[in-house]
DNA sequence: CGCCGAGTTGAACTGAATCAAGAAACGTGG
DNA sequence: CCACGTTTCTTGATTCAGTTCAACTCGGCG
């Protein structure tokens, strides 16, 4: 259950075994099955999610019912609203698992105590939301300027691995363009 | 020279005089005029600069020689290539000078440095970053799905303090539309 | 004074959305 | 394990927002 974290942790910090054992305590187990919510619109987020196994999407809908994917995370990832997280008012986004998932849930409180009993883990966080910012700076020089189809091939290229577990109508959604766009796309390029 | 940068550490973390003299000396001073480069594609990205006074904005260049805006940077910002400035690589952006500015440069050896010399820094890189981080997921939000009237209404509600001092040519640039839309827009949105 | 970049305006064109309808895939219960 | 309903994907026809191309104005600045 906690191997990702693990890894993860071990990419960035070094920390004794009995850190770690330490660091573990403050994490609390979820699991998930595929279309539950983590977190749902005019709710306050409250914690962060770590995903050990699975899959889970972020979205927001619009006022005409489109739903609008914010970020994908796939095991190894994070997944929160950060903006809810930090500032306490009411999330405007779901957070949906799209597959069976398992999940290691870190409360803010829980951050703020792990901060202090371990303050190696600041660099830990702070690497982990330095990743997510140039991750989500490469989403928008993908999408920016670019046509439909330069968008995809960007994303084929670089997580071709996302594309093969996603339904397309959330690529669609991710890539900012329709469902049958997609597909005429994708009927055009040969599926690599 | 140092306002700035002593507001907002201010902000986010609490340092004795001596501390804050300490972390000072870890900022270069540099003045840039008006259309100068701090960063040039190509170049390694050496630092973070925080802007003291003036303003600047970073941008790629795509195969068709479009700009795009990827960052505006005003007084109380920090602005740099983050993807480059952690791994070392070439940058594929530009930062310039929009205004007459002053900046105050982080290297990552001094950021370094300083952090094993008053660990509680690391708090505020951290909040930098999500902060950064939020700011860049709202632009996401305001753009995907949005039409041109809608992203530049966004804009206009999110920073009209921006919007007042930049030049329309890279207004329409960050928005991903073009000049003439972004013209054509604002003829029928009196410009309050 | 004249030039050049920035902004405006108009007309034609086009990539992608929308509308519509059918085919395939999926899962749920009998 | 199959039948049925629901959701996902595909394909075609039409429409429209925004780009492109082009010409013209305006406001500096050398």
């Amino acid at each position: 259950m906690y191997e990702v974290l693990q890894q993860s942790l071990a990419k960035e910090i070094n920390l004794t075994p009995e850190e770690f054992e330490q660091v573990k305590a403050f994490f609390i187990p979820k699991k998930l099955r595929k279309n539950q919510f983590l977190l749902q619109e005019g709710d306050v987020c409250r914690y962060s999610a770590l995903v050990e196994k699975g899959a889970l999407y972020s979205y927001s809908t619009d006022e005409k019912g489109a739903k609008h994917v914010v970020q994908f995370a796939l095991e190894g990832s994070f997944i929160s609203d950060l903006f809810s997280l930090l500032t306490g008012e009411p999330s405007k986004l779901n957070i949906e698992a799209f597959e069976d998932s398992e999940l290691l849930l870190l409360t803010q409180e829980n951050r703020d105590r792990l901060l202090s009993a371990v303050p190696r883990f600041e660099t830990y966080m702070r690497q982990l939301i330095e990743r997510a910012y140039v991750a989500l700076l490469r989403r928008v020089e993908g999408t920016m300027g670019r046509t439909a189809e330069e968008r995809y091939a960007h994303l084929l290229q670089e997580r071709p691995h996302l594309l093969a577990r996603l339904p397309q109508h959330l690529i669609a959604s991710y890539l900012g363009i329709t469902r049958e766009t997609l597909s005429r796309i994708r009927s055009q390029t040969p599926t690599r």
